[in-house]
RNA sequence: GGGCGGGUAGCUCAGCUGGGAGAGCAUCGGCCUUACAAGCCGAGGGUCACAGGUUCGAGCCCUGUUCCGCCCACCA
């Protein structure tokens, strides 16, 4: 077992076991992060800041793949940010949930036979703390199974003392700038959740129905007109039946009034634009109580609205003779009367979406009834311009049209629930004078007539209503505190799509309008998380994928580090468990190659501080490259594009570093050169803590543990300064040399495996290059040449014979020959060569017709051409050594 | 009905301001080479959905067609 340098043991390095042990590491570092207060806060003056708070899972909630992704993301940045100076916070929290929360202690009380009204308010809302407090730590647990660095000295709950006191300042600000009223209208009732919905918290789902077209005769004689509905017993609430004006068909009614039938009521006939003259019979039933639509024409005609229907979605009294039925029992009998009376003119198949409860899939009942609604218009209006004038910019930007659309075309939002568990709302109705108070403290005496018999409102407030606020109310506000002044707004929110409108939305008209601007700067939207086969993860299906059991099997780290690679801007992540799989490969590799770097490194080696310039070409090359992916990864990491740091880290590392870079280093580290050892290490040892930094915001505990066992004093890599890109690194000159050893030896080891020569066997190679100063670098490298390639002789000549009885390889303008034992195939080879011709000339052919076109010559850029005439330069060099190559085979043939 | 995203290698997807089509996995061949067989070396594989257009030049920009997915919506 592996320890930590602590004083006592200050000598004693963590040491890399053969295979990485994630579960033990993973434990033990985020402890000491913890202990060490690394994730605390900062508010350190002159320096800028960064900060985010979480979007906050449901306290009773369980972490899923989406919280993984989620959360991933917003540790990638946070730790970034912090190690890179800034003054950072992630504020994390849990989210009270209303309706949910409710919904899963009633479900534990029905276990017992009981319901909440048996127990009463107050007990059941000390039973929702209570189970509240069991399983409320549970998800703020696996979190830090994720390695989540928040300030967890700053967790916050919406329904905290703090918070409370915020949704009350909000509430009553708004209630007396007249933006909160109460009010008579249409919402949606879940009879389930027995609680109005708002508009957002309906989904709607396209349901296979009927179309009933029915008569409704007219007062007197024979004649009926025929209204068309998805809804028969809504009928029994009818007030009116509308019609267009323009519609020709009803232009000469024979009365205005039509007898309602099963009540006997008679009911007039209005006119009405909103009537789709195409649709059904052209005729439409107007249920004011049970339908939005018909509310708003009860309105414009003045027409009284009868509600028929009760909480529990049962028909009432006024139902007359159907009281008492439940609303689709209710809907079968009126069918059946209907035919019975001769009045049900036909019934046809019918699609249409029906709405349901996002909570409880109940098909909601839209209902007439008192309400609480927020004003949104004038706060949806400056949410709009932030984003317009880029004070808050949404990633992807797409997103930023529905986020307009469904600003500009939003309605008042209802608030008030009738549950339990939640924020009650501040509300006082006077029992003598009906005088209505709100305010942020408990009234004692109406204000109007001075009675004590005061009620509070016994609605409690839209879970989103908090959640609104969580920008601002969880750093102090309404205190003004060094919090809001250092990082408020907010730099970032990192959140799912699917809450754009539910949440995102409503923070920035809330953080708008109480904080003077908006709470990000920057939203990123990332994508939902779903199988491999694209399906939504559901438990129905069967096809979730656990993420805490993904941690158990695979560790942490390759499951954020497959979330991050994965996490493409606008697409859905695809997960399986292959792929993490995959992943976990990579946090292999980079377990290995530190256990090799280990194997040489000594206790005094420290990173180089050379003048690169001054090292040999790997060195050169190798930071080189480093620094170029250093950029990648810190723009990539500022632009949101978490797919393309990983893949610029995963390439850097598993392709460069150790396909090329250690393999090249491996003479001199096990030779006896003390001074080109010396070198190797120190620059083994800069670019793998370069990498490690880079890495550690996405994979923070291999990189952790791996930092622990390198020479020197270390104390965690999370509080390292992040790799800067530093010009001095950059060496075109020596990646291009590189490029043509890598291209030469790559072409030797194609040989031998084009051959069948076995891996192991020494063999003899040649190269004929006929520019002086690539012949001189060749000559200079050979050793390396002939060590990554097996080469015991390695000839290098100006111009030659092909040597008898060998085989060749043409990269660009050089040739390389690699000597068999037995006799080639010259025909194979002649075969081969040619296909390559082939190749390059339909390429030549492109390049010559472009050069040789005016137009392009007249228009494109003049580097542009210089490449285009260079490209052709080099594809006509290798086309003449292929010929050359092609004429000496057909000599020995 | 409105809007958005997508169609690129067998699969999953990158391809940011237009300038020689990429990755991972899978496939084929060869290797236990002293960090790693969870590995190494090499190879094959694409009419960038279709049709037009703009441009010297299009996977990328414009128009149309088509097929998938999602979101919003007050045609009962």
């Amino acid at each position: 077992m592996t320890r930590i340098q602590n004083q006592e043991t200050a000598d004693e390095k963590t040491v890399l076991t053969k295979g990485y042990e994630f579960t033990a590491v993973e434990r033990k570092w985020y402890d000491f992060w913890q202990d060490a207060k690394h994730f605390r806060a900062t508010m350190d003056d002159g320096k800028g800041s960064f900060s985010i708070v979480i979007p906050p899972p449901n306290v009773t909630g369980v972490l899923h793949v989406g919280h993984a992704l989620n959360n991933t993301l917003q540790d990638i940045l946070i730790r970034f940010k912090r190690m890179d100076g800034l003054n950072t916070v992630w504020v994390p929290g849990t989210d009270h949930a209303g309706i949910a929360t409710q919904n899963v202690v009633e479900r534990q009380l029905a276990q017992e036979k009981i319901s909440r009204h048996d127990i009463g308010r107050r007990k059941f809302v000390e039973r929702v703390w209570q189970w509240k407090e069991e399983s409320g730590g549970q998800i703020i647990n696996q979190l830090k199974r994720l390695g989540c660095s928040c300030d967890w000295e700053r967790e916050r709950f919406t329904m905290d003392e703090g918070l409370s006191r915020a949704v009350r300042e909000v509430f009553t600000r708004l209630y007396h700038e007249g933006l909160i009223y109460r009010g008579d209208y249409i919402i949606n009732w879940c009879p389930r959740c027995h609680t109005a919905l708002a508009d957002l918290e309906v989904e709607h789902e396209a349901t296979d129905g009927k179309l009933y077209h029915i008569r409704y005769p007219y007062t007197s004689g024979d004649g009926y007109l025929v209204v068309a509905t998805t809804r028969p017993e809504t009928m029994l609430g009818d007030t009116a039946v509308a019609v267009h004006p323009a519609d020709e068909r009803f232009t000469d009614l024979p009365e205005k009034a039509v007898r309602l039938p099963l009540t006997e009521r008679v009911i007039p006939i209005v006119f009405d634009t909103h009537v789709e003259r195409e649709f059904g019979t052209g005729a439409l039933k107007v249920t004011p109580a049970h339908d939005l639509n018909d509310f708003e024409i009860s309105r414009r005609h003045d027409l009284p609205a009868l509600k028929v229907m009760d909480d529990n979605g049962v028909m009432n009294q006024d139902a007359g003779a159907y009281a008492g039925l439940d609303r689709f029992a209710c809907r079968r009998k009126v069918v059946a009367d209907l035919e019975a009376l001769g009045l049900l003119e036909k019934v046809e198949p019918y699609q249409h979406g029906v709405g349901h409860c996002y909570r409880c899939q109940t098909i909601v009942e839209p209902s007439l009834s008192k309400q609480w609604f927020v004003s949104v218009k004038p706060l949806a209006e400056k949410a709009i311009t932030a984003v317009k004038n880029g004070e808050t910019r949404i990633h992807p930007k797409s997103w930023e049209n529905t986020y307009f659309d469904w600003m500009y075309n939003i309605r008042d939002w209802c608030i008030s629930r009738q549950i339990w568990w939640g924020h009650q709302i501040p509300a006082w109705t006077c029992d003598d004078c009906g005088e209505i108070l709100v305010s942020t403290t408990d009234p004692d005496t109406c204000t109007a007539c001075t009675s004590r018999a005061l009620t509070q409102e016994t609605d409690v407030l839209d879970t989103w209503f908090s959640s609104a606020l969580w920008p601002f109310s969880t750093l102090g506000w309404p205190e003004n505190t060094k919090e809001l002044a250092t990082f408020y707004p907010t730099s970032a929110l990192i959140t799912s799509f699917d809450i754009l409108f539910f949440w995102v939305a409503r923070m920035m008209m809330m953080g708008i309008h109480f904080m003077g601007c908006a709470p990000f700067k920057d939203v990123y939207l990332h994508a939902l998380v779903r199988d491999a086969d694209g399906q939504k993860m559901s438990k129905s299906k069967g096809n979730v994928l656990d993420p805490l059991l993904v941690m158990d099997k695979y560790g942490t780290d390759a499951l954020r580090f497959t979330m991050t690679a994965f996490a493409a801007q606008g697409r859905d992540v695809r997960l399986s468990e292959d792929r993490i799989e995959g992943y976990r490969h990579f946090i292999n590799k980079i377990w290995n190659a530190a256990r090799f770097a280990l194997l040489h490194l000594e206790d005094g080696d420290r990173a180089t501080t050379a003048a690169p310039g001054s090292l040999p070409l790997q060195h050169r090359w190798i930071l080189s490259r480093l620094n170029l992916t250093v950029a990648e990864v810190r723009r990539s990491l500022d632009d949101f594009r978490f797919n393309d740091a990983a893949h610029a880290a995963y390439q850097f590392v598993w392709h460069e570093l150790c396909d090329w870079y250690l393999e090249w280093i491996k003479p001199a580290l096990y030779g006896d050169d003390q001074e080109a050892k010396g070198v190797t290490r120190s620059v083994l040892l800069a670019a793998l803590e370069d990498v490690l930094k880079l890495l550690h915001p996405m994979i923070p505990f291999v990189t952790e543990e791996i930092w622990h066992a390198l020479p020197g004093d270390r104390t965690s890599i999370m509080i390292e300064p992040f790799p800067r890109v530093l010009d001095e690194r950059n060496d075109p000159a020596a990646e291009e040399c590189v490029t043509l050893l890598v291209g030469i030896i790559t072409g030797i080891r194609n040989i031998r495996s084009e051959t069948g020569i076995h891996p192991s066997a020494g063999i003899e190679a040649g190269i004929i290059c006929h520019d002086p100063d690539r012949r001189a670098l060749i000559a200079e490298h050979a050793s390396a040449i002939r060590d990554m390639t097996r080469t015991e002789t390695l000839n290098l000549v100006s111009d030659g014979e092909r040597p008898k009885g060998t085989a060749s390889y043409i990269y660009n303008d050089i040739e390389i020959f690699v000597a068999l034992e037995g006799v080639i195939d010259i025909a194979q080879e002649m075969e081969k060569m040619r296909r390559e011709k082939e190749k390059i000339e339909l390429q030549v052919g492109k390049i010559s017709n472009k050069l040789a076109n005016e137009k392009f010559l007249a228009n494109a850029p003049a580097d542009i051409i210089a490449k285009e005439q260079e490209k052709h330069d080099l594809f006509a060099a290798k086309l003449a050594k292929i010929d050359e190559g092609l004429a000496r085979l057909a000599e020995l043939r």
